[in-house]
DNA sequence: TAGGGATACTAAAATGATTTAGCAATATTA
DNA sequence: TAATATTGCTAAATCATTTTAGTATCCCTA
């Protein structure tokens, strides 16, 4: 069985190839083909299974269907969960999706933004990393839909979809002070992501409106697991002080466990922890962990629907989506009866 | 500027579009084109920033460097490790991959792999579901190159890369044995797939082996979380006896641990755990918790090698990979030295 | 010096769709 | 009844590439 064209739907019912594609891409009416003829046609196509060459197609609309999702780290909980949902969204609306994992390496970036952009993307959802404003500008001004997420340039007029990290940060901290905790760290990564300062500056305002000072521990994104976790001991041991730790990340809350496990100290009677990102890991731990759970679900399909509202239209409106967390407090952070 | 084509490059070096064709293809040589034009020409499609349009290219060739990852869940740690890694190899070596997580559900997967074969992708990486045995098999007559993992079909003459299920489990509970533990329970999924018979059939041997019962709560894939976290609860609520589980995956893991909690029991004095699957969080659970690692790193650069070297060229040996799996000893399995 | 072979290149077909411009037949209007 | 509008359809250009089947030129040899 050789494959099908559209040539041979066109013979088989005695028309053009013309009338034929008008049918396929929903014009038969606004072109005016006969109802029955345009029954004759998808009857044919039904019969024969006959589907139409993606190539040929691209080739004259250069549409894909297919959108770009590059992300900081496929095998981070928080944004494989993201990837499930826009993936699942996607297909029902009949879009594919191709993926890749950024490191939040500029370089790497780049030239995946390049290397898809070749590919004729219809439309892009990206965590950028940061010095990728201009390829960013560059898909803007080349009218190629792009939607970024967790984090944003201040800078650039684009779309996005974010939480109020510094808000959020505000409140995890708060919470760490109305539960009794005094001398509070922040364990965070170097990176000055826009997200990662907001968090930044809402826990120090946090920390100074009730009277105390900063404390913070910067851990490069390129640090090896290993050195994170000796960094973090090394930060505690020299900071006796220290009664209450807050991540910004989930991948650093981590690194966080593994370092107090290490030193032998409990929680939350040495420390108080909340983290960034919930996930199943925090819920099950012993204690279980307070963290700050960022609207996945939310997140997602606003993404999805921001991309594709993009694609499909030429309104230039730009959406900048700003979502709430939710704190959610477990033992991690609650001082314990001592009875 | 407008897209460049490839007849403007030939335009501007004065030669014709089948001479640069030829350039651009690797074949100057093979065709006798003289290294001046083909130094200007490459000199030109540098200059100039031209790109092949991949559409025309795909139209004539049917390739498209894309590979459809299939499977079973992108958020799952160890689907997303592997996702991951896969990811990373497959860009280096200028394949883009598609992606999409089937659920284990049979009908969406059907699907799945129709919609991407309309797309032309050149490989499959697939966790097949149950009963897309067909599918799979048309993929093969049709010449279009799949390689399976974590599960394959025996009746079937296909790619695949594994674990060695069967001895896995063995060494698991033999371990359980081994550490004192005497009766010891299987928490597995209702699926028949034949990497969890592998596992089952692993557990029951040795259980025999011992001269014991074998205890077996099964659990569908389609049970809801609070669901299958009641159902083990339920489960160890009657079988007082039970002193040890072995859990068959990663997330039944989970469940289980959550029900330990529930029932306010401690690891490993009321139960001994080892679970199937290694991640970050068993090592940083209190107590550790014994695993099994699979070879992630080994099992997806043999996919890719598999899928790569399928799709260029004609050979058709088949390739089977079984690979063996390292238990990691840790607290959740050894009995602890009461003082 | 005719014929064969190597060298360096190219014209044109083919791939499978979309879309513009337009044609023929019929219906409607002035 | 002639002009115009509507209906229903199609020929052919176009998209950017690969690849087949050449051609033209030069060199060598018998």
């Amino acid at each position: 069985m050789a494959k099908l064209s559209i040539k041979d739907i066109a013979q088989r019912c005695n028309t053009s190839i013309t009338t034929v594609s008008f049918v396929l891409n929903g014009k038969a009416d606004e072109k005016r083909i006969s109802v029955e003829l345009k029954e004759k046609i998808l009857k044919t196509i039904e019969d024969t299974g006959y589907k139409q060459n993606q190539f040929a197609r691209g080739m004259r609309t250069g549409k894909t269907n297919i959108i770009g999702l590059i992300i900081e780290d496929i095998s981070n909980a928080f944004f494989s969960a993201v990837a499930r949902i826009i993936e699942e969204d996607a297909y029902k609306r009949g879009y594919k999706i191709i993926y890749c994992s950024t490191d939040d390496n500029t370089e790497k970036t780049k030239e995946l933004i390049k290397l898809f952009v070749e590919r004729n993307l219809d439309g892009y959802i990206i965590t950028p990393p940061k010095g990728v404003e201009d390829e960013i500008q560059s898909l803007i001004d080349r009218k190629i839909p792009v939607v970024l997420f967790d984090r944003y340039f201040p800078g650039l007029e684009t779309d996005y979809v974010v939480v109020d990290n510094f808000n959020t940060s505000k409140k995890a901290v708060q919470h760490l002070f109305d539960s009794g905790f005094e001398h509070i760290a922040l364990v965070t990564t170097s990176s000055d992501q826009n997200q990662m300062l907001e968090r930044l500056n809402g826990y120090e305002k946090t920390i100074l409106e009730n009277g105390k000072e900063p404390k913070i521990l910067k851990i490069p994104f390129t640090c090896s697991p290993e050195q994170s976790v000796k960094e973090i001991v090394t930060y505690l041991k020299e900071n006796k002080e220290v009664d209450a730790i807050f991540f910004s990340t989930n991948y650093l809350a981590f690194k966080g466990l593994e370092a107090i496990n290490q030193l032998k100290l409990t929680i939350p009677d040495d420390f108080a922890v909340v983290a960034f990102d919930d996930q199943d890991f925090f819920r099950i731990y012993n204690p279980s962990i307070t963290a700050v759970a960022q609207p996945v679900r939310d997140i997602s399909l606003k993404l999805i629907d921001i991309i594709l509202q993009k694609m499909n239209s030429e309104e230039k409106l730009v959406e900048k989506v700003v979502l709430s967390t939710n704190l959610i407090v477990r033992d991690s952070s609650v001082k314990r009866c001592i009875k």
